[in-house]
DNA sequence: GAGCAGTGTGTGCACGTTCCCAATCCATCG
DNA sequence: CGATGGATTGGGAACGTGCACACACTGCTC
């Protein structure tokens, strides 16, 4: 007879207690902590969970808890973002690793449709899930502040647009990066110097934005409107956008592309336009994602801390659950040089 | 006073039961599909149901029914691979979608390290998931049978490397598309046509190599070894590749490149070698990956229907949870010309 | 030696659900 | 008209755990 696919029943406290000669609540107390235990009972405990392989059941333990021990990551973003941008993966793992060190589960929610974000709304607020940590570009999306007001621990990836929001979030310093690459920029003795923005309902795309307006203004130079359009990071719209800068201002001579995807798609533009890179225009992104290697040139960009991003997202996230207070965390950024400049 | 942040004790079956004046057997049985309840009461519970808000509590439900409700998307891969390739992602995203239809919450799991791999076995083997859903590049793997002799389903996504394994797996027809391809290749007038292949400890690397090598017999030419030179499907290891191939065998005139991602390697490692493509050296990828189109040239390639695979592994591991047996697929793919060739 | 504080241990209860069995109702049948 | 049986309903028990409480024991103080 070939039993593989019949699943024992496993062992309970109740097993474990057995073996070791004690009562369930000694179990439970070492499971918790080991406060109020004896030594010799302690080992006793350890030593039988390990020979019954005793692993604590964690739907009894959240029945009586009303916690889950686990979280949610949430991602609001047309889908075909998510495959494009490799950021978003970047910062998946590093959740997922994060809480794989406190053995917290990661439940991943893609709210692509209207009817999805139903769905997974009603999920979180009906407590399967002790928190959630979202992402999402466009930040002016209600969600993060629907669910902090529902009681449920929030972190946003990203500053959120609302400034009253008592919602945590981690963001990069998007000013002060985009501070640095036009300082950069123009340490090379370019001048006219345009800029491909993020979605500017968005406080990521504002503020870098600002920092290139800032810049520049310190510099005594004016800034030029024919040198500013709009993206939303796509690499679709970088190119478009790069487009529109060399038609509206033919005689660039760099550009700051808000993030390394669109400078993907802004040198596409450029190479078409017959300009050469850096020597003609000098390409900045913003993200020092993957594809700032990959890109041929390689991309002189912002580097974003993605690793410690999402440490700090779950950092806040757990520090919430344990009762502290909403924070904000903002991290430095940092300029990499490479090719494109 | 704000209250905001103070969840509320969520309505309990009690409360519905009450509500609609019945008792707790009939609201659950109003939950588990309504059999044996007249009209009225089912009437009665799901106006209650629709007034107190209530939301089924999954732990509670879990405890005595011995079922999860949920299942893991398990990644053994080096985590690099993980961000590079856009495949992963779509597999992801699919099943993820594919779950949510049945209000199946997917749990994702990264084993890059030996001790990640060890604390999710544990994990699951306690019976904390119902299923799971294994994607990895290099099948020789042996936690999808581990998994499966410890009595969890497991539905694989690629061909199992032990032919005797009782695995349940979702697979593209490698060879079939191999065979595509080297034809589509043999139609341009190429005839020295070199090979990287994926890994070969991987039934979808042998047969991509199986299916080369059968075509070109097939057409009376000798499969010249210099012309074949191995791969794991990684960028870099496309570019390494096809160095080697352009160095064993000058002449080649065309590059078939068992993946997509590869096939960006081999394209930088052309160019650098002065080949035109495809006037010089045609190039054949293999997946279909978002890479394709973003590659300049596009790509031809082999579409793997990735969409109806994630589908299909969710359909076989919700039938292994109704009870059915293991089962394979095996999909057809598709040739996709583009620039490249 | 009684009283007390602190440590260690066992037990009953509760969490919210499903499962199972018994009870009831009603229509049909002999 | 009683028996039969299917449909419908209610309520006890159980799932495995954590928590509150009661109790036992120790060592110390007065």
């Amino acid at each position: 007879m070939n039993n593989a696919g019949a699943r024992r029943r496993p062992p309970t406290i109740h097993d474990v207690a057995r073996e070791a000669g004690v009562s369930r609540g000694t179990v439970s107390r070492v499971l918790n902590g080991g406060h109020y235990v004896s030594p010799p009972s302690l080992e006793a405990v350890n030593a039988a969970i390990r020979k019954t392989g005793y692993v604590v059941n964690r739907h009894a333990r959240s029945l009586i808890t009303g916690r889950s021990d686990s979280v949610g990551f949430l991602l609001t973003e047309p889908q075909e973002r998510f495959f494009e941008d490799p950021n978003f993966n970047v910062l998946l793992r590093g959740c997922t690793q994060a809480l794989a060190a406190h053995d917290i589960p990661l439940l991943l929610m893609l709210a692509g449709t209207e009817d999805e974000r139903r769905r997974i709304k009603r999920f979180i607020t009906a407590g399967h899930l002790d928190g959630v940590l979202l992402v999402t570009s466009h930040s002016a999306d209600p969600v993060a502040e629907e669910l902090h007001k529902a009681g449920v621990p929030v972190v946003q990836c990203g500053k959120p647009m609302r400034s009253g929001s008592k919602v945590s979030y981690v963001a990069a310093d998007d000013r002060d990066g985009a501070r640095d690459m036009v300082r950069h920029l123009l340490s090379l003795g370019r001048r006219r110097i345009g800029i491909v923005t993020g979605p500017l309902d968005s406080p990521g795309g504002v503020d870098r934005l600002a920092g290139y307006r800032e810049v520049l203004t310190e510099a005594g130079l004016a800034v030029d409107e024919r040198l500013v359009v709009s993206g939303d990071y796509s690499r679709a719209a970088g190119e478009a956008g790069t487009e529109r800068l060399l038609t509206q201002a033919p005689d660039l001579d760099a550009v700051f592309v808000a993030s390394d995807l669109m400078a993907l798609g802004a040198l596409t533009a450029l190479r078409r336009a017959g300009r050469r890179i850096p020597e003609d225009v000098a390409v900045g992104g913003f993200d020092d994602s993957i594809a700032a290697t990959e890109a041929t040139p390689t991309l002189t960009t912002i580097r974003q801390p993605y690793d410690r991003i999402s440490a700090e997202m779950v950092r806040l996230l757990l520090a919430q659950l344990g009762g502290e207070d909403p924070a904000a965390v903002i991290l430095p950024t940092e300029l990499v040089r490479r090719e494109s400049t």
